[in-house]
Formats: structure tokens, C-alpha cells, sequence
DNA sequence: TGTTAACACGAAACCGTTATAGTTTGTCTA
DNA sequence: TAGACAAACTATAACGGTTTCGTGTTAACA
């Protein structure tokens, strides 16, 4: 590795010191002009670039962030990264990705190396799976203790207290719900995650509301709760087959898009026999045949929203004050899979 | 933010020096047993982690590495981000990813910034349209020149030496479209990218070598080279409604599965009229009804290939060598898309 | 009893910057 | 012509580690 030009390097050929030479950089008034010129023409010239790691030692702060997502394979998170990713860089701040695969340990061990190793000024995370079942925060409450700003994002929980960045689940949910019942729908099935899961848990709250308000009856056997995403064909399948529904409301993309084929298996038609509703604006549902409605979460935005919590902390020196909970607002994006 | 604990606080607190700390810490035997207890069970009561910014410093080096992409809202990029964290976190390193957006001015910037920076040890890349377009490679071969180590993925430029993952494109469509012709398929249409995209480039060329080689005649009006992603369906709908087509080859997903939407819109079916198959693994063609055929590069593979040649170079003192380039074997992934 | 080597530890330099506190000059003033 | 003061620099001490080179103590040996 060619070593690259240091303060020290161009002081020793200008002559002058090191402090000269940085201070000339910085267009200090305590350095005469002529120097200042000279020293900025010979750093120009040999491309100086001050050390990072050396300025982050001084100040002790990196200027990196690190974003943790429970997976990459979904167009949300990937949404995500995208928000994260443009307002930090503009900031000047790099993002550091690290994905915890839905496991407890993987995010625990990545939040201590860069918490305690010092390379992240601060984090945003959305919870895995297995952190929120066991609903163990230490790690985070660690962080926390340690002064470093942590905002929560979509996956949260109030047991650690800090920024977050949420979508109303519930709200969300409860529009689909009722957009599939001004449709005509009378039987409409949810198929949703297991409960521990604080968005699933809400979009059934939301679904089960919407009922309500339309006097429909709840009727148990339409909920499917889905655990893994890996064995979701069967039950839905199921679902489809043995019970009359005229609608289905699935709270995500690919549970939405396997209702949809398996209504199409099973010989009827989306719109028209069964009408479909996900959650989440991945590409899964936008290119499905039919295209199939879902309820945006906007998840750029809310990246953005929540590097931008991050930065406000980062940048006041004042700690403390109160944490807030923004709630980015949902879209219902209609396409043909609701019906006209 | 409460300051971390340092090797400066251990020791003051046990009335022994830093570097007594430091050699504990590290099992030196030039420390007596009991001291190298003592200091070990204070460090770890106290949660002590080194610094890595400081190592960062003083090893000139920082177990970061850069991956840059042209996109992420891409299952094959997703793909590519979760093998490289994979293996890069096995071996200590934390992944810097950094979207180019497909732009050449972003590329620049984001290498430029990590490099002099010294915020990381090597580079992966995925080369931006703007760039390949541009055939600008100067911010590379400058990286190169630092010494720094740089790997290239999936989108590359023979101007630039370094090693490089690749798949086999060619080869890799080659076999898409003689499956199709052992389907029976004889008018079998190519959606591709314009031609400056290294691998929409071979890719063309496979779909032409399997023409000739299986005695069929290449028709250019069967050919589209569509530029960006966003105005592709017009001219995927016209070639679907002018031309009496039997097959589809697409360079990408959403090729595929827009093709596949203007057949069925068409009143054609998939596979029986029309079959299709595509290019790249993702979510997209896996849960499209019916389930689009396609040439799998294996993008987590690709990802951890990577990784491995960049980490083997920074590992290795010895510099130059020569370079290779690693080509990742693609597999015809058989669906519903393209018959039984 | 003096020499020496092993042992256990400390001092100091260094990585590249920045910030604070000097130190030279030269000029102007009283 | 000494004294004050500004201008233009330089020296130094951090930041938090690692590492090389001492150094003082003790024990073994001739």
C-alpha cells in the first residue's frame, strides 16, 4: 500500500511546520497569505486528503452511522438503506450496514463491536425477529447508557426509550380493511405474522377495528398467523381452499402475492371473485398480474427521517430533552387487484 | 456522550502503566500471571473494548471495506450486499455500502472520499451506467495506484486491472434461449439493455450464438434494447402485440415480468402461447404467476467470492501478482414460465 | 562476591490531526 | 531606545492504542 501524502510529508518539503501547514489549509488569518498559497498549491497538487480515522480520533467522533436491518431480501429495508443511505451521505456521513438475519446474537455482537469499538457515532435499527420474541433490549439500553443516539425503526418497542420511526400500522391496515369492504367484500381473510411481531400485532388490531366500524362479524377462522416466511405456501393454500372469502388483507408483500396465486390455483378470479390487499410497495406487488393494492409505508422516507433524528442528536451537544415518535403517514395505493 | 473506558483509566486505576494494561490485554508473557489477571478481570468487569479507531490509526489500516452499487432496489444487488457482509463480518470487517444511483459523479465522489479518507482498506464495485457509458475509469485506476486493493463485480471494464467476479453471461443466456428452443419455441423474442452495459452486451450475444448454433435465423425485429427502466413497457407492449412471437428471453426481472404481463394482457398465456424466461434470481420472477424460468447468478455467491479476493490481497504483504477474475457458474433455473 | 540472565514492568515514540500555548521577528510608540 | 504589540510561525500536548527499548529487581552461577 503506497502510503498517502501526510501533513508531515508536505511540511517537511515546504519547510515549514506541521501546524503551518495545517492551519494554512484550514485558512487560518494566523498564516501569512503567501504561505497559506503556497501550502494549498502543493496540497492541491499532490491531492491531499486529510486522514479520517486521524481527525476521528481527535474528535472522537467517526462520522459514520450504522444501520441495522433484520434482512435485505425485501424491498422495504432495501427502501430503507435508499433514505438512509441519501441523507446521511449529504451529511457527510458514511452509513455502515450491517444485517442481523433476523437472529439475537448476530445483532447484539454487531452492536457491541461498533458501539464499544468506537467506529459508529450512533445507530439505527429495526429489531429481529428473535430480539423481539425474547424481548431482551439490553444491548440497547446499553447503548444508550453509553450517551450514543439510537433511533428505532418500523420494528420498535417501548421498552427502550429513545427516537423511532414508525408507520400507523393500525391506521394503515384499517384503511385497506375498509377499502375492501366499500369493494363489497363481506368475508375477508387476514393473513398475518405471530403476534410478538409489533407491526403484525398492529395491522391486526387495525383489521379487526375495521371490522368492526362496518359491521362485519370477526370471524376467527379467516386469521391465518404466519411464523416463518419459508413454509407460508401451506396454510394460505389452506385458508384459500377450505373457507368462502370473498377478500383477503395480507400484511405483507409475499404473503399477498402467495394469496394471490393460490386463489388463482384454486380457479377464481382477483378482482372479481376474491380481491386482494398486501402491505409494504415492493416490487413483488407492483409487477404481480393483476397488479395488486397494498397500503405504502414510504420506507425511503423513513430512512430519511430517521438518519435526519439521528443527525439532530448527533449534532446538539445539549443530551437528554425527550424522545419523540414520528409516525410517517400511510398511502393506500389502489390497483387492480381491489377491484375498479 | 459518557466517555468509554480506556487503557489510560485501567491503569491509573490499578496503579500500573498503559502498557502493562496493554501487554496484559494481549496475554503478553512478558507480564507476570497475576498482574495479567488482575488487569484482564478489571477490563472485562468494566466492559473494556479497544478503541478501533485508535488501531485504525496506528496500523494504518481500518477492517473497512467499501461496496459500491448502483442500486439497491434490486434482488440482485440485495443478494450481492448480504454475501459480502456475510463473509467480510466473519473475517472482522464491517461493510461501508454506498449507492452510486447509476451515476457517475456519485461514483467519483463516494470513492474519492473513502480512499483519501483512509476510512477503508479496499474497494468491491459495481460499476454505474453513467460510468460504463462515460468509459471513465480515472477514479479507479487512481485507487489502484494508492495501492488499494479493488475488486470489481458483476459490471465491469477490461480497462480497468484488478480482479474481478463475474458470471458468465454469455453462456448463461445462451442456455436460457436453447431451452427455449428445445421447448419448441422457433420465434423467440430479446429484451435487453442497451448495449454500453457489459452484460446486457453478452448476454445479447449468447441469445444470437443459441440462434445460429440450433439453425435458427436471427431476426432483428425481435430485438429490443431498452435504455432506462422507467419507459419499458411501452416498447415491450409493442413488440408483444406486432410480432408473432412464441419466446422470450430478458436480460433482467422486470423485463421478464412486464413481458409476461403484455402477453397475458394480450390474451396469450404463459407458457402454452408464449413462454418466457429471464435473468437474475429474484423474488420478483420466484412469485409471479406463472413462475418465470430464469438464469440464476447467484448474487450471495458473487458477493462472498468477492470478499474472499479482496481480503486474500489485503492480507498478503506482497504486492502485484497478477490479477484474476473468478467466473461464477450461472444455473437455468426451470419454472413454470417456460412449459413443463 | 561479583557477573549475568531472566523476569516484570515502565518510558517513550509513533500513527495523523488539531488546538493551545509559546517564540521569534519587526514595527510603532512614548 | 526600551517597551508594547501585532504578525507569522513553531512547539507541544492531546486523542487511544501498540511496540520497541530500557531499567530495576531477583535469582542462579562461577
Amino acid at each position: 500500500m503506497k502510503r498517502k501524502i501526510t501533513l508531515k510529508d508536505i511540511a517537511k518539503e515546504l519547510e515549514v511546520s506541521i501546524s503551518t501547514v495545517s492551519k494554512s489549509l484550514k485558512d487560518s488569518p494566523e498564516i501569512g497569505e503567501d504561505t497559506r498559497e503556497k501550502v494549498k498549491a502543493f496540497a492541491a497538487l499532490y491531492n491531499y486528503k486529510p486522514n479520517n480515522i486521524a481527525i476521528s480520533l481527535k474528535n472522537r467522533r467517526t462520522k459514520n452511522i450504522a444501520l441495522i436491518i433484520p434482512e435485505i431480501v425485501n424491498d422495504f429495508f432495501g427502501e430503507v438503506i435508499g433514505g438512509v443511505e441519501q441523507v446521511a451521505n449529504e451529511k457527510g456521513y458514511n452509513v455502515i450496514v450491517c444485517l442481523s438475519n433476523e437472529s439475537f446474537d448476530k445483532e447484539v455482537v454487531n452492536i457491541d463491536t461498533l458501539a464499544h469499538g468506537g467506529q459508529v457515532d450512533g445507530f439505527i435499527i429495526s429489531l429481529s425477529k428473535e430480539t423481539m420474541l425474547r424481548q431482551d433490549y439490553n444491548h440497547l439500553i446499553e447503548v444508550e447508557n453509553q450517551g450514543m443516539p439510537l433511533v428505532m425503526l418500523d420494528r420498535v418497542t417501548e421498552q427502550v426509550l429513545c427516537d423511532k420511526v414508525i408507520v400507523d400500522d393500525a391506521r394503515g391496515s384499517y384503511n385497506a380493511v375498509s377499502h375492501l369492504i366499500e369493494q363489497g367484500c363481506k368475508k375477508i381473510a387476514l393473513i398475518t405474522t405471530v403476534d410478538y411481531i409489533s407491526v403484525g400485532h398492529l395491522r391486526t388490531q387495525g383489521y379487526i377495528k375495521a371490522l368492526g366500524d362496518h359491521g362485519l362479524e370477526l370471524d376467527p377462522s379467516l386469521i391465518v398467523r404466519i411464523d416463518g416466511i419459508a413454509g407460508c405456501e401451506d396454510p394460505i393454500k389452506k385458508l384459500v381452499e377450505n373457507q368462502d372469502i370473498d377478500g383477503v388483507f395480507a400484511v405483507n408483500e409475499l404473503f399477498a402475492v402467495t394469496a394471490m396465486k393460490a386463489v388463482q390455483n384454486h380457479g377464481k378470479k382477483v378482482p372479481q371473485d376474491v380481491a386482494i390487499i398486501g402491505f409494504s410497495d415492493g416490487k413483488l406487488l407492483k409487477h404481480a398480474t393483476p397488479a395488486v393494492s397494498t397500503v405504502s409505508q414510504h420506507g425511503e422516507e423513513m430512512g430519511r427521517v430517521a438518519v435526519k433524528m439521528l443527525l439532530k442528536r448527533l449534532q446538539s451537544d445539549k443530551e437528554e430533552e425527550s424522545f419523540s415518535t414520528r409516525v410517517i403517514k400511510t398511502s393506500l395505493i389502489k390497483r387492480e387487484s381491489s377491484g375498479s
